[in-house]
DNA sequence: GATTTACTGCAACTCGATTGCAAAGATTAC
DNA sequence: GTAATCTTTGCAATCGAGTTGCAGTAAATC
C-alpha cells in the first residue's frame, strides 16, 4: 500500500495538511465517502477546504467521484494505475438500505455500442440493491 | 402512439389538467426532461405541482427517473410494457456539451455478476460523452 | 347538496454544493 | 534574509434543486 505522500507525489499534487488527512481518510474506508462523511470524520477541518481538496484530487486523478443517486456525490481513491479513462471504469454498487457505496473493481464493464457518431468519454454505472450485510 | 389519457388510464392514474400537460410535454420531447425543463416549458404551472406529478408518475411507472450527473434528476416516459424491473433497464447517454440525456433503448444491459450475497434491485447506467450533434 | 378526499398553488424551508474574501502559509525573486 | 508573489485555508454567505406545510379549489362519494 502506498502512503498518502507517495500517492500525491506520483500524481503531482502538492502535499498539505488538509490533503494528507483527507486522502488518509479515503484510504482508510472501504466504501466511497461523501463530503459530509469526510467532514464528520475530520472534525477540525473546514468543509470548503475539504471540498476544494476533493476537486483538486479529482482533477489530478487521485480520486474518482460517483453519483450513486443518494443525493450526495461520493469519492473513492483511484486504483493504482488508474487514469480514469473509459477502460478504467468500474461498476459501483449502492446499498439502498445502509446508503453505502462500493466499488466493484472485479466486474468488468462491457464495451457499449453507442448510436452512430456518439462518443463516450466517461460513464457512471451504479447498480442499486442490498449489500451482503443488509441482504439477510 | 398512445394519448396521454390512454396512458394514464392504463397506469391507473387519475387524469387532471396538470398531469395531462406534464405527460404531454414529456411525450413531445425526445430527450429526458428535468423538473426545470418542464417548469420552463409550462409557464403557468407551479413547480411543486409538477414535482408532485412527477412523483406520482414515477410511483405508478408512467415515467422513470435518471440521475445523469448533471445535478438535476431527469424524467422520461417509460416504453410501452415497461415495468421498471431490472429487465426493463436501459443505458442513458448524457451529452457533456449540450446537457441532454438520451434513452438508449436499443442497447441491452448485460447481467452483472455481483459479489456473493449482493442483490440487485435497480440500476442507473449513464454513459457520458458527446452526442451526434455535438461530436463534430 | 353536504361531506370527504384529492389536487393545486404559493411561500417557505432544507440541505448539498459552491464562491468571495481575507488571513495564513509556502514559494520565488531579489 | 526579506520582500513580493502565489497557493491554500477557514469563515461566512450564497446558490439552486428538491421538498413540505398549508390553505384554497376541484372532484368524488355519501
Amino acid at each position: 500500500m502506498q502512503t498518502e505522500e507517495e500517492i500525491l507525489k506520483i500524481k503531482k499534487v502538492k502535499n498539505t495538511a488538509v490533503r494528507t488527512v483527507v486522502l488518509r481518510h479515503l484510504l482508510s474506508q472501504e466504501k466511497a465517502q461523501s463530503l459530509k462523511d469526510i467532514e464528520n470524520a475530520l472534525a477540525y477541518t473546514d468543509r470548503s477546504s475539504i471540498f476544494r481538496t476533493l476537486k483538486t484530487f479529482e482533477e489530478n486523478k487521485v480520486i474518482h467521484s460517483i453519483e450513486d443517486g443518494s443525493g450526495m456525490t461520493k469519492y473513492a481513491v483511484c486504483a493504482k494505475g488508474c487514469n480514469c479513462d473509459p477502460k478504467d471504469l468500474h461498476y459501483h454498487f449502492y446499498c439502498t438500505n445502509c446508503d453505502k457505496t462500493f466499488c466493484l473493481f472485479d466486474v468488468p464493464i462491457p464495451k457499449i455500442q453507442l448510436p452512430e457518431n456518439f462518443k463516450q468519454q466517461q460513464a457512471n454505472m451504479v447498480v442499486k440493491g442490498l449489500c451482503d450485510n443488509c441482504n439477510k
